[in-house]
DNA sequence: CATGAATGAGTGTTCATTCAT
DNA sequence: GATGAATGAACACTCATTCAT
């Protein structure tokens, strides 16, 4: 490898390497910078502890994004962009069996460390970044109501489900999964929620309410 | 000579009167030190802006307060304070109207600014400041839990309610309002909430799950 | 009301004394930076450099000078402002006494190191700063300019000069002056110009060519 | 594309055409940095601008000179030099064809934007590279006013011209030359000296002052 | 030879905190 | 008490210089 001769390095030099590995290194900045951000806020995050954590000298950085604001952006928008891929194609089943799938798959989000630090992100600063919020709604917040509106729809249609108010607002059905999110942003480790029982419960609650009574 | 005057002047003051001064001066502090911390949260806040908003020079901040961190928490704690004081006592009447009450009363707090500045702050700070969001728990939010635990609990004595694993969990119950606390958090004015449609179907979903079914 | 009171003591502490503080402070800053940007030029000058050399902290230039951008306008203006009021008022006298009278003080110009200061931050600066070249030949230049065209008009007018070229272009009667300058600024003290022989010879110059050819 | 070519034939090239090359090469990030320091002057320049401007990358610069210190002083030094090679060779004639001829010379270099560049650049930066000031000096400026001593000796030789103090002191015939250059450094495009008039009324002037009178 | 990614010292600017008035 | 000028530590960002490829 190393004897090649020069020419045949230069050549080899710019194209596919190197872009491999600058990828590679924006991917470990984002990574840093999402540790950081995520837990000291925009404001407090030091871009030299950034390159600290990154195993790189600060002005790195700079060298993969014009300023602190654009890093910041670039860590948010990596995670949204990693939600919508999350957000997986469509099932069959029956409405109940969709729903669960539907809820399991949202607690999964809230075991996400990272999908969690997003939340906090994006209330801490959409005082300074209103547009990252927007982009959260629109790109994950609606697809997400809008699932659960199908399969609201599709219990009423095949007779499982009461029709209901609540199908206005979807919210309402996922909204202990946030609460949980919230919980675990406030209370870290210290006051544990047990999530198998909490999701248990949740899930028994809707379906409670759901479920057409037996006349 | 202006101090004199200004020193003759204090001299004629009363002690108490001074004392009521000097507290009502402090809460000015207070009310504004909020409207800055909730907005751009701990960090970004500047004592200069706080001093501003308020009528009064930086440094006499420093009189009330040791350091940015003591007003901070002087602030957080305050509106805690200020969420005990409204955690008004029990009543009497069904377990429906118990509950009916109960979550009237929550949202009245999510229609709360302040009370939602309190839960972006917490949010936002609780890797600085973990003990403000256990002092938060331990007086507003299991106080508010038991209060929910207890109205369940009789609900299901007289009869009205199932016995239901929620009964365990009665975040679940709540979940709704702490959504619609973030979603405004997030969303601001930008993507509203019809809060009056909204809890009427959280109460009628919330219902529909607890009460006991016709036989 | 109380407020009122206190404020009016406020006001009137602020007022006399201080406001002669500050603007003593300002003026140090100010000819501290000249000193700097007149010898470094803008880039290559350090606020901390001019800060120590004004005897206060970094800090404290911003607390009368936006930016750097700023002081050094300022310091520019000031400049500016300075050769402006020294554009003395006319006289009278012979042509020929109103030119030497003319040209004397265009040399103690010469010899004021402010003046060459200038001079050679216009020049060095003109790219980024050329706003300044124009106020300066707006309020300096051209003025200066005219008063050699009034004298010489003057000249022609009782018959002591011919009408010569050069009354279109009175920078060529003062370009010693300009020359002179420019000579002691690239060479310091390492090439000294005779400046009262020097002078001389220019006034003796400039005379020979003007005056009349006695018949 | 022409890059690779050109790495192709150095390859296969013989050892004189590199030397060529690596001249050629030389050339061009000096004039790129004449371009740069000309303008923006010695601090404010940044290598990377040279650089892009050369068409070559930042490294590279440092493989043709050990620092920017270095390549701002073989800048100056090759503007210097060229200016030495243009002294040209002496003349024959009447000591006002010599005048005529030396002052001509003259105004081709105020015209010159390079020539007008090394003396802001020898202005500019005078306090941090003094000896350049020297260099230029006592290879161009005092070459230059020899000549236009040795004219002037030759006119009173010939009796074309007075005797005058100002012999002592030749810059005061070339001042105008010199007030141009800092003219066009001061104003650039914004107020601009008809430089062929301009020439003439110097040149008339300065005959009408060193020619002998008529009796 | 040439490249451009990486470095880190250096500088402009901010802001919590102090203190003379 | 109250003020706001002053301080200086802290941090974002730049850029000359190095070096692996």
């Amino acid at each position: 490898m190393k004897t090649l001769n020069s020419r045949q390095v230069k050549a080899a030099k710019s194209s596919p390497r190197r872009r491999e590995l600058k990828l590679h290194r924006q991917k470990e900045i984002l990574a840093a910078a999402l540790e950081e951000f995520g837990t000291n806020g925009y404001a407090a995050t030091r871009l030299e502890d950034v390159a600290k954590r990154a195993g790189i000298a600060k002005g790195t950085i700079y060298l993969y994004f014009r300023d602190k604001e654009r890093l910041f952006r670039a860590v948010v928008r990596t995670l949204i962009q990693k939600r919508i891929d999350a957000l997986t194609g469509m099932f069959s089943g029956s409405a109940e069996k969709l729903l669960r799938e539907l809820l399991s798959q949202m607690y999964q989000v809230v075991r996400n460390a990272k999908a969690r630090s997003i939340v906090r992100m994006l209330i801490a600063e959409s005082g300074k970044f209103p547009q990252l919020a927007d982009i959260y709604h629109r790109e994950v917040i609606e697809p997400g109501l809008n699932r659960v509106r199908r399969v609201l729809k599709r219990g009423v249609a095949t007779g499982e489900f009461r029709q209901t108010k609540a199908a206005q607002f979807p919210q309402i059905l996922v909204a202990p999964g946030v609460l949980a999110i919230v919980w675990r942003l406030l209370h870290g480790e210290r006051h544990r929620l047990d999530l198998d029982a909490y999701s248990k419960a949740h899930l028994e609650f809707v379906l409670d309410s759901l479920r057409k009574q037996p006349d």
